[in-house]
DNA sequence: ATTATTTTTTAGACAAAACTAAAAAATTAT
DNA sequence: ATAATTTTTTAGTTTTGTCTAAAAAATAAT
């Protein structure tokens, strides 16, 4: 498989995950930055190869074949960015462009022991799943930390923005992945909370609480 | 600079270290296992961006420009054959093809990562040098256990014969990249050795000796 | 010093993946 | 229901890196 057909299942693969149903030619096209009819050319070449099931003007959705490739390629992609954050102490938002490149290295045998060098992580630093040797996904309860009730508690497994300036931010607060949050108090009128984040007290806005996931414990 | 042209750089590199001089289209044809027509090809565009010296009919040879892209390539190459092996414990002899794709993979800040994730290695487990950010390479005395006298003591830095039988017999006998060898005799013979491996006593054939490369302590 | 041989280059073609412009189908609006 | 708009596809190019076949230059042999 080419890096091209690689990126373009990625593609497929995130938009069914997020839309549900057959994908349009121009959400590939927008997604991938590329002009329409190369999407119409290369979906030609991918229904060849049996990877997606592709009707003229209805869209496409991925075969079981294309799925678990495109489960692979999420797979090293998600695997690397582990690597770099936990290893090379890369930023969260450093991570992904380099990963970008790296999903695309052919070896079974290379992934498969990186995951064992890693731990078998099953979350990226994002927080997203990391699909195991044979696609399967176990999926974490994932929540955001606004949606917490006062006393509960939960582990911080991932951010929804991603951007520098919040990292930086959570980063100054010692919120990294992995932290333990307690919500000690929920402000009703601004809906900032008190936390406690490794036996610290802080308070949080609100839209921080809403760009965090955390797991239940 | 696309992947192809980082091949033909780095090809033409090992070449000219190991022959001296100019390079012939024909030695660069048959090293990267493609046509001399398709050589000539990348050999005018590689000299349009001024990465070789080529005048028709007279061979190539790199500019300091490419010189230094060539052995950034190889700085990356060799780092990530020390990642492969030292981190994910990979054997010498299945780390080439991997890092033959790992090695075009661009991000400076990573591999300045890299490089400090695994202690700045000064060799790969083949024993060759590693260039360092500027492409300086530190060359060691790199001598072949065979060419030590009695009672002289070298490290094992690397091996000439990377083929998996040989690596299979030096892991049998406990002989891996650093351990110290102290040669107690020499059969004038069939210059066999007798020598100390790790406080252990074994005798190694001359063609063995010949195979691999140490540095004297 | 000519021939013969080898090496290198040119010329023309091809496959992959992209593009532009125009046609066809589907969708939305009136 | 028909017109207007949007989406998708087709047709024809372009670029990159490769190839084959033939021409040109360099090297070797007699």
């Amino acid at each position: 498989m080419t890096f091209s057909e690689e990126n373009y299942l990625k593609t497929i693969y995130h938009l069914t995950t997020v839309l549900d149903g057959e994908v349009s030619t121009n959400a590939i096209a927008e997604k991938i930055e590329t002009k329409a009819s190369s999407v119409t050319d290369m979906l030609r070449k991918l229904a060849e190869k049996e990877l997606v099931n592709y009707k003229k003007y209805q869209g496409v959705s991925l075969t079981e074949k294309g799925k678990l490739s495109a489960k692979m390629i999420v797979r090293k992609h998600r695997l690397w960015e582990v690597f770099l954050v936990d290893k090379l102490n890369f930023a969260w938002d450093e991570v992904h462009d380099i990963a970008e490149q790296l999903e695309h290295i052919k070896s079974e045998k290379l992934i498969n022991k990186l995951d064992d060098f890693l731990g078998n992580p099953t979350e990226d630093p994002h927080g997203d799943s990391i699909p195991d040797v044979n696609g399967k996904i176990i999926k974490v309860e994932k929540l955001l930390l606004s949606e917490l009730n006062e006393n509960q508690t939960g582990i911080c497994i991932g951010v929804k923005d991603s951007s520098a300036q919040f990292l930086k931010y959570l980063d100054k607060n010692q919120i990294t992945l992995g932290s333990k949050i307690e919500v000690l108090a929920k402000e009703e009128f601004d809906l900032s909370l008190k936390i406690k984040v490794e036996d610290k007290a802080v308070t949080v806005s609100n839209m921080i609480a809403n760009n965090l996931y955390v797991k239940i414990v």
